[in-house]
RNA sequence: GCGCCCGUAGCUCAACCGGAUAGAGCACCGGCCUUCUAAGCCGGGGGUUGUGAGUUCGAGUCUCGCCGGGCGCGCCA
């Protein structure tokens, strides 16, 4: 209801202006909600528009557009004001409309056709599966999963994907690193790499080995690390020293594969396998869910990979250079060219990320949004230089970009370097701040902004967590509902309420702020922002917070009883569907 | 060096694709619990929106320069 109230007052507008100035008739009307209640509950700045088409003063114009507004059975009066607003006060009855349409409406009210049910792939997070999740991938997690409700309720229909990547070096460097854990509780000494993944779960892993099948993969110390060059002395950071671990551990790797023959598979697959159901029960208690979970090892096994890179070469784009295959990029605005074959005839990451995004264009997604660490912002041309290359329309893809959230222990900057092992895990977090805290923390702030996140602060600020203030004022109305004591029936009942007796200026706030829901819902998925959700709660809560502490709902009067109870459902109502699409937990009582 | 992003109250952040007197929370000061949950409310101090110009009725928002910060510039993934 209040959301045509806008299209109502355009409409408006629109027919004065056709009357005033009907050259200007394809000129867009604004309608806007001024900060101030005193310039009414709704704006339009038409006139200032036109004074410079029109040759006119922008009051001059408003006056004359004002006497050409029709009459409206919601309006109580539009004037100028400002500069050349022309400002509208609604009757009561227009702004208390709404809390029927909540009451109705239910767990559908702000719930949009914005998106007409086309086909949206969201894919998020895609870590690596080789180690656990950190503090970081929960920022992508928390945003993509907000994101993708948020987008599903503004009328899309959204499939929410993780990118497994399984098929390259660093699954190998997985895998030798936790066999060279399992050798050396054998006795099997060998030097543990610096570049290896070095953390306890690696360990873990070796043990569980161990334990399912013995030493039936115990090889000779000597025999493993046949043909390497060692490792430089620790103190060395020089680019030689770096190389010269990079061999050292790539031999490693080929010697396990000779040494283990098809029981390498087994080592490669169990690591994977363990890191994937880590990684996947973490995000399932964080709330996040997926409906696929993508293979890069896939994308080979079918030739997709093959198939489109020929396909790049047939169209003209490929060229070879020192033996590698190149694909001409810079013909798409990149700022080099990128290789997707390499000289040893292995394909590059890029080169199946082609694949992916090609796959993703051939399953029919109509929009394809990707979520990706703003480190990658360099990646973007590349791939949508790629997608025009294989004349697929690159506007398709929107890439969101979010920034690391950086961890802050005991007022320092925290590692989060996988291999190093130092770094936070989101488990780590998940348990010190809670699931809710959590989720909500990390969407209070754009995407594109960094985040610190400072542990000791969020643990000993528990209490004064913003999701506790917005989940209390839903504790609030829960309890007030039990003391009215109304049956399912007398709930359902309360949208016939006679929404007149509510008159005074916080409860006309309060109703006007709840039929922002709906205009929230569709500019928070348009910009692909689900702070503004974040924030908006915030605003109700406030706001209903600040009328719970000046007047008292449970009054002797019924029918102002009823009315007031109503609202105070609305509310509750408009929280819950807000918290939903946050994954953040409604508690009756706190 | 080149490219992308960001500079707003002491701190962490908002500001509805250019609107009216830039807003919250934390922290600080002062009030409110015999009545529906004080994890709350009410009031107060705190700003040249990094800086200098430009565009126009109007700039935190758009353009350019400078200062400061983050990230990226692999035959890594």
């Amino acid at each position: 209801m209040t959301h045509d109230i806008k299209a109502h007052l355009a409409d408006l507008m629109h027919t004065a202006l056709l009357s005033v100035a009907p050259d200007q008739a394809d000129t867009a009307i604004v309608i806007e909600r001024p900060k101030q209640a005193a310039h009414g509950d709704f704006a339009c700045n038409l006139a200032m528009q036109l004074a410079r088409a029109m040759k006119r003063s922008p009051r001059d114009l408003a006056k004359l557009l004002l006497g050409e507004i029709p009459s409206s059975p919601f309006v109580a009066k539009a004037e100028i004001a400002g500069a050349g607003f022309i400002n509208f006060h609604l009757l009561p009855a227009a702004k208390l409309e709404v809390v029927r349409s909540v009451l109705t409406l239910g767990d559908v009210f702000g719930r949009s056709q914005a998106g007409g049910n086309k086909k949206l792939q969201i894919e998020f997070v895609s870590a690596n599966p080789t180690g656990p999740l950190h503090v970081g991938h929960g920022r992508g997690a928390a945003y993509g999963a907000s994101l993708s409700s948020l987008m599903a309720y503004a009328g899309w229909d959204v499939t929410r994907e993780y990118y497994v990547n399984d098929a390259g070096r660093q699954m190998d460097i997985l895998a030798v690193s936790a066999w060279l854990r399992y050798l050396d509780s054998y006795g099997e000494r060998i030097q543990f790499p610096p570049n290896a993944y070095q953390g306890d779960y690696v360990i873990a892993m070796a043990e569980q080995m161990r334990a399912a099948h013995g030493n039936k993969f115990v090889r000779a110390a000597s025999a493993v690390t046949q043909g390497t060059p060692g490792l430089p002395d620790a103190s060395r950071g020089d680019d030689e020293a770096k190389a010269q671990r990079e061999v050292h551990l790539d031999t490693l790797i080929a010697n396990a594969k000779k040494l283990l023959g098809d029981d390498w598979a087994y080592v490669h697959d169990h690591v994977l396998n363990e890191q994937l159901e880590d990684c996947r029960s973490d995000l399932e208690e964080f709330g996040v869910h997926y409906d696929v979970w993508f293979s890069e090892m896939s994308l080979f096994e079918t030739g997709l990979v093959e198939r489109c890179i020929d396909r790049l070469d047939k169209a003209g784009h490929l060229y070879e250079q020192n033996g590698a295959k190149w694909f001409k990029s810079t013909a798409f605005g990149d700022e080099k060219d990128r290789v997707v074959q390499r000289d040893n005839g292995l394909y590059t990451y890029f080169a199946s990320d082609i694949a992916y995004h090609l796959n993703k264009y051939e399953r029919g997604f109509e929009r394809i949004i990707n979520i990706w660490g703003a480190d990658h912002h360099g990646y973007i041309p590349r791939v949508k230089g790629a997608l025009a290359a294989l004349e697929l329309d690159p506007d398709v893809l929107d890439v969101a970009l979010v920034q690391f959230a950086v961890l802050y222990r005991n007022g320092q900057k925290a590692s989060m370097s996988t291999r190093s092992g130092e770094f936070v895990t989101l488990r780590t977090l998940r348990d010190e701040v809670g699931n809710d805290a959590c989720r909500f923390f990390y969407v209070l702030r754009k995407s594109d902004q960094h985040l610190d996140f400072d542990l000791d602060l969020a643990k000993s600020q528990t209490n004064e967590n913003p999701v506790y203030y917005i989940q209390y004022a839903h504790a609030r109305v829960c309890s007030v509902l039990a003391q009215w004591g109304g049956d399912a029936e007398a709930e359902a009942a309360l949208r016939d309420a006679d929404f007149s007796r509510l008159d005074n200026p916080r409860e006309l706030a309060l109703a006007a702020k709840l039929s922002e829901f709906p205009e929230i819902i569709e500019s928070a998925a348009e910009d692909l922002a689900p702070h503004m959700v974040a924030f908006y709660l915030k605003d109700l809560a406030a706001e209903f917070h600040s009328y719970y502490n000046a007047e008292r709902m449970l009054v002797d009067d019924v029918a102002l009883r009823t009315a007031r109870v109503a609202l105070a459902a609305a509310v509750r109502q408009v929280i819950r569907n807000g918290l939903a699409l946050l994954g953040v937990s409604c508690p009756e009582s706190m």
